[in-house]
DNA sequence: AAACGCCGTTTCACTGGATGAAAAATTGGT
DNA sequence: ACCAATTTTTCATCCAGTGAAACGGCGTTT
């Protein structure tokens, strides 16, 4: 049974279509969203009434404080991420390297939690930021361990490249996808960012469901050889532990 | 003219009310709101095929992913915030006390960004966290600037009281906020949190008007005599200057 | 075991709020 | 000043949203 409210879907959309689009106007978010010109002033109307967006002198839109502090509130109040950010933390203490929590979101992946140092390089990843399913350790993960539908759309969608080692053949990601099953974690090397790897495992809930990936990324020349090994086992081990502090109560995965 | 479309703006209360009381199910939240159960149901439905809220196992309700990504890119897209935070980064090098940039939302003070050293104490304020605006350094001078409907209607309503310090008799606040706005920035002694001390100073934007305050806050014992004297010139001095930044062209507050 | 209360979910007749097309107003560029 | 593009406003129409009540499940009480 569908009990969607339209014009309630409508404008969290538009929301959404801002977010892609800061400082549009109303016959852009029109275009973009599909809705007709008057519905969308409309919308933003309400919105803007209660702060979820901001209208500046030159009638452009941009997401306002409102939906800052509502997304604060939503990161404050998050199971997930207060069981996780212990965990986070404590790995890299022992890593030294980037450390991050990956969530699917429809067809994207998302970073809600990142403890890097700031003499590290920049990585695609960010807090908040978007991006693929099928490059990067963590988003292989997530796609890997999706439901089926989800994988179809995404390996029958688009697949851009984000470096000359992203993947983009179909036939070669389910075949991946598979072993990422199989293996428990998985190795990106340069997929989306050049000269860095990212090395992840799944994070499960109560149900056994994946709600995440924890994932550990730095420069290729430092995550390699004996370090990598050890990386991977630490990365397993707390990804293990944060599973149970979420409720898993599965077998433990036992690494190739 | 009112455009308000009245099933969104219920949607974005309910967004609302769920920040307040996380965990909630929909009688609450129907009894929250005023709306019916079904509508709230229905509401919670198309608000959680989007992602904006998560129902757990429990069918209680939280803010979901899509509300913290959302949220994240509202941060990152902020013009003021990408505006002030070399300023707020600037003054904690010069100072060493926590620094912050404050908004008004509604009847409500709101910490937008947050600069503090690791080893200072806790503070009230922090990231996300709404506050009231009787109350506080930077919240007196949102209050002292804003509309006088606003402040009719918060020196008309509830004014609690924090610590035995906190002023609470409305025409104590008005005395008090029209010496602020002849003074051009305003020091809270303990009001808000026991032995500390908040300086605050009005920013404005290219139209003349209040968009923030900018503060510095720290131990009533460190926050005094010719520091005191110093940080609040290099307070006014500062936030001179992101308002200038932000298109401000008044004549520069002559501090008394 | 049955009754009861509470909550979440579902149903469907009804209507008023949302809609869309077009007019009016505003804005920025030349 | 003129013009094109955009934003805002208007109003007759109608359908999407509403609300009251039924339904189902669960835990507690008798």
């Amino acid at each position: 049974m569908d009990y969607t409210i339209s014009s309630i879907d409508r404008a969290l959309r538009m929301l959404e279509a801002l977010a892609e689009l800061p400082g549009s106007g109303v016959t852009e978010l029109a275009k973009k969203t599909g809705c007709t010109k008057s519905q969308t002033f409309r919308i933003l109307y309400t919105l803007e009434a209660r702060g979820f967006v901001i209208k500046d002198a030159e009638r452009n839109y941009r997401l306002g404080f409102q939906t800052m502090l509502l997304g604060d509130q939503a990161r404050r109040q998050s199971p997930l991420i207060a069981a996780a950010q212990p965990f986070v933390n404590e790995l890299y203490d022992r890593l030294k390297e980037n450390i991050l929590l990956i969530v699917r979101h429809e067809l994207h992946s998302a970073c809600i939690l990142l403890r890097s140092s700031p003499d590290r390089d920049k990585i695609f990843a960010d807090i908040g930021r978007t991006g693929p399913l099928h490059a990067g350790g963590g988003p292989k993960i997530l796609l890997a361990n999706a439901p089926q539908s989800i994988q179809d759309q995404v390996l029958s969608g688009e697949l851009p490249g984000f470096t000359a080692k992203t993947v983009r053949d179909p036939d070669r990601l389910r075949t991946l996808l598979e072993q990422i099953r199989r293996d428990g974690w998985t190795l990106s090397d340069g997929e989306l960012d050049d000269h860095k790897r990212s090395l992840a495992t799944p994070v499960r809930d109560a149900t056994g469901t994946v709600v995440a990936a924890l994932s550990v990324t730095g420069a290729s020349d430092r995550l390699r050889d004996a370090f990598l090994t050890d990386a991977r086992e630490a990365l397993v081990s707390t990804a293990g532990r944060l599973s149970v502090a979420l409720g898993y109560r599965g077998a433990p995965v036992i690494a190739s």
